[in-house]
DNA sequence: GTCTATATGTAGATAGAC
DNA sequence: GTCTATCTACATATAGAC
């Protein structure tokens, strides 16, 4: 049975790389839990770094075809653009609900893409870019029209804010941030409103772009 | 010379951890770049994580006062109360231009705090929420009067999305979804887009809570 | 306080039988 | 493909001389 102890050595790492890192995650453990052989890593992964690709490889091409799926979908449309309402959605909620089985398995996959970026491994940041990057583009270029005031830099580091509140919040590395495993809220409410804080928040970020813009629309909003 | 030894292991600890994380570094790359011996970790700190408490200690405590100290200044004057602009900066802004000489040098110690969470030592997240959780909540209490809409449990997990947006993207765990580093834009005025993204969002999430809001006064500002 | 030398544990990887 | 046994390297920590 290859492929099944291939299987459950990607499961049994998926899940410890979440829980405690990737470098701090013994091969040992992993084959423990999976039920195999230490050297079976090696001769089905070639090494550690092999395995934790694999693991990141599946997931992420899983979200990052979700997620372009939907862009397509709201780029199909073209008679009205996609407002930016749905382009956060299209970004945001498939990272949220990727596991039909598990309300929270989506969730433990975002925590486990936190701790691959915390790692300081080259290798794997340089194999994250690559399976991360085009999507992040081409969802910046779609925004790009709902946000006609901020040009492209602007644009992609208030991105980063987004993904931050996504991953961080998401992630719940200390459980004393977040409270949001004990509150159980299911992952499209919380997609509802991070697509909601995010999206105020570009707005007000063009808003402010804008040259001509009286004294800004979105701080008017505000307790000043 | 015995605080100077103390100060050297403390200041090459902090620069390695920042880069590499915490468990990734080892003792002897920390001493040889402090030039003292490798001994000298136990004798002055007890063991590796004594080491690494004390290093997020220092910084921790000069953060967490810089920003009570501005929060205390803002509701001394009570005749007016704090907006949330003010509330946000008096957040934001400590963690950012905590270095004197080193404009780089707070988002050094927010990377490092990012890859604390990311560890999963216990005693070192224990740690970090008794220096940090009564910051929290005081500025929590502070901000639910700018935001009366939002129930505690609700404006403390949008807090969340905020120190997200600012500690991962600040932390630049990769360089490629944040190229600040490159475009060199100082703290200050990453401050500044950074409270105005995350004001906007608040007020969003407070407009969305009021019960009887006609439809949604910020949902209005986007492109729908 | 600082050093050398070392104890002790555990990591990832592999050789080679089955 | 899967196993046992082991190699090699490096980690933290400490004992004890100076």
């Amino acid at each position: 049975m290859a492929a099944n102890t291939r299987q459950k050595l990607l499961d049994a790492a998926e899940s410890l790389f979440s829980q405690q890192g990737i470098t701090t995650t013994p091969l040992r453990q992993i084959t423990e839990l999976a039920g195999a052989n230490l050297a079976a890593v090696n001769y089905h992964f070639g090494s550690k770094l092999g395995l934790a690709r694999e693991v990141l490889r599946r997931r992420l091409d899983e979200l990052n075809s979700e997620r372009l799926k939907r862009l397509d979908q709201l780029e199909a449309q073209d008679d009205k653009p996609a407002t930016l309402d749905q382009l956060l959605e299209a970004l945001i909620e498939p990272a949220l609900i990727m596991s039909r089985d598990d309300a929270l398995g989506g969730m433990r996959f975002v925590r486990l893409l936190a701790r691959a970026y915390a790692e300081n491994d080259r290798e794997l940041h340089r194999f994250l870019r690559e399976h991360y990057s085009h999507v992040m583009r081409r969802f910046a270029r779609a925004m790009s029209q709902a946000l006609p005031e901020m040009d492209a830099a602007n644009l992609r580091w208030h991105l980063d804010f987004v993904i931050g509140a996504l991953t961080y919040a998401m992630a719940d590395f200390t459980g004393h941030f977040s409270h949001m495993n004990q509150i159980h809220i299911d992952a499209k409410t919380i997609a509802q409103h991070l697509v909601r804080f995010a999206a105020a928040g570009l707005s007000a970020a063009d808003a402010a772009a804008a040259p001509s813009t009286p004294t800004g629309t979105a701080r008017t909003l505000l307790g000043g």
